[in-house]
DNA sequence: TTACATGCAAACTGTTTGCAAATAT
DNA sequence: ATATTTGCAAACAGTTTGCATGTAA
């Protein structure tokens, strides 16, 4: 759990106003390293640690922090959506048998051989997916 | 259009009853290169074309299609899935401002550098989406 | 004639929104 | 004091499903 001051920081730099809801979920989604989570389970972890927090403004701080850069939004499946807190140039993992993303460790991994951008279009990020089928990869932590 | 007879030969060929509604689709699907085609544009093309079926069924079709192999879904943004004509081995330019699916031509694309995939996993496929901001790439064909 | 496919409308899921009450500045 | 944020419930989009009807084999 990020410290009580670290998460006022961080959303003040962001200009967002630090209310309860806004310090509880930053203190959850930055606490513990690099995290993808949807906003359904933000929820569920807000309610363990007894954060009150509807969804609809779990929905609404994601968004917010989204825009705010604070978080990166990743789109696997047409259903839900992951929010990531690495905000860096980095690829996923998506283990399907789970539904779990994770990061692909290494900078080393890189996309060559693209031709150039059609028009007057320029490259505003890179996705990668890499999809992986069976195993039940990763040592099943309880959070991620 | 795809003729009739190679749509029945495509259906047939993946162990599907060739219904009228099924032989539309297929025709419209696979009749002009590859294309990647929302559920709903699909059925707007089948009523432009005539061809009466309902949007349940639109549905139903993409997904058996998928399931047969005759498609490939791509997973863009968190609310529409397209559906690639292409199933082969290639990665897609995603105009943002159009909310379009290119294929990248040229097969020297490729990702290099990957880390063993994790545990008994093994890599299902690789999703790369080169996201193009601004410009109106793409001679805006008036279907794709 | 029998199993499978279709259409409709209702159900469902994830997400967004309108508005009154609560809160940060 | 004022503008912003919250919570709720209702709205919403895209998609799926149950069931009676229609159709391919």
């Amino acid at each position: 759990m990020l410290p009580f001051c670290d998460a006022l920081d961080k959303l003040r730099t962001a200009g967002l106003r630090p209310t309860r809801q806004r310090l509880s979920l930053t203190q959850i989604l930055f606490g513990q390293g690099n995290r993808h989570i949807t906003a359904e389970e933000l929820h569920a972890e807000a309610q363990a640690a007894k954060a009150d927090v509807s969804l609809a403004t779990v929905y609404n701080t994601l968004n917010q922090f989204t825009e705010a850069g604070l978080l990166r939004e990743v789109a696997i499946e047409g259903d839900r959506s992951y929010f990531d807190t690495n905000t860096s140039n980095h690829f996923h993992y998506y283990l399907e048998s789970e539904g779990r993303l994770l990061d692909i460790e290494g900078d080393d991994i890189q996309v060559i051989g693209l031709p150039q951008a059609p028009d007057g279009t320029e490259i505003d990020r890179i996705d990668v997916i890499v999809r992986l089928r069976g195993g039940n990869a990763g040592k099943r932590p309880e959070t991620t």
